[in-house]
DNA sequence: AAATTCTCCTGAAGGC
DNA sequence: TGCCTTCAGGAGAATT
């Protein structure tokens, strides 16, 4: 499940093998992805040049003199490098050459995408109404007590929202709100400031530390496992329904908001 | 316009 | 052992 510390993890580990480099093949072995594979992909980008590597939200933009491939890793997809002639492993849905190394996208449930655009890629439908990053300086109380007024939903499915910030997916909003102190169902526009700037400071934290314990995997990204980053991480509360708060140790209640598993301590989350 | 529900997909886990 | 059912989840699309 790549959440935003997984992709951006992703995106420094494929970096130093695919910026500057020619693509000097593309072989799409099944492009039924959420949305087909364009069928001109491979006439795009072989013999192009990647000019450029960056992330938004949990989308990887991919830069050409021509356009911009936008990757998604959906929740079981992974970008990696391997060396030249790696066995093709199943789900294995598109596989690009490089000189000496190849780029492999795999997906078992198939909800990512690989797409082409042309243009600025802030102007992509899916890209141009995303809110802020979460670590940038645009992530700012001032914009959160904005946003929070307008919004009478449950606060979790609040920023969750990737028009209101991008990049807070199920396992670190459960995170934040608990180290923020604040009931996942209490509605967005009933926060008081002290409890939005708490919240704000929890995510930027939680997906923060998240990134930095990536690096971890980071290391041996190449022909690794490449396990998610997350699972080294000490959750306090994603997966641990029933087992004791780490605060209060009062049994963690668990319940279904937005058709998402949703944890917390009744005790602490308020 | 915002809130809610539906949808895609496969592998893991649980029941019998 | 094996088959069936249920569940997990990112996030856009459809619906209210």
């Amino acid at each position: 499940m790549p959440e935003l510390p997984e992709v951006e993890t992703t995106l420094q580990g494929v970096k130093p093998h695919v910026l500057h480099q020619q693509v000097i093949t593309c072989h799409v072995h099944n492009g039924r992805l959420r949305w087909p594979v364009p069928a001109d992909l491979a006439k795009r980008v072989e013999g192009q040049e990647v000019i450029a590597l960056e992330r938004r939200g949990k989308y990887i933009i991919m830069t050409f003199k021509t356009g911009h491939v936008l990757w998604h890793l959906g929740m079981s997809g992974s970008l990696r490098v391997l060396p030249l002639g790696a066995p093709l492993a199943k789900h294995d849905h598109l596989e690009w050459a490089f000189l000496g190394h190849i780029l492999r996208f795999n997906d078992p449930r198939r909800f990512g995408c690989v797409l082409w655009h042309e243009g600025p890629w802030q102007s992509h439908p899916l890209l141009q109404h995303l809110g802020p990053e979460p670590l940038s300086e645009d992530f700012t109380l001032a914009y959160c007590t904005k946003s929070a007024q307008k919004h009478s939903c449950a606060v979790k499915l609040w920023i969750m929202n990737a028009k209101v910030v991008v990049g807070v997916g199920n396992i670190y909003a459960n995170e934040a709100l608990f180290k923020a102190g604040i009931h996942p169902l209490k509605a967005a526009n009933q926060l008081t400031r002290a409890q939005l700037e708490r919240l704000r400071l929890a995510i930027v934290s939680v997906l923060g530390q998240a990134i930095t314990q990536g690096g971890t995997t980071l290391r041996d990204f190449v022909g690794a496992d490449g396990k998610p980053g997350y699972f080294a991480q000490a959750l306090s509360v994603y997966g641990r329904a029933g087992q004791p708060c780490v605060t209060c140790a009062k049994p963690l209640t668990e319940n279904r908001l937005g058709n998402r598993s949703t944890v917390f301590c009744e005790r602490c989350q308020c």
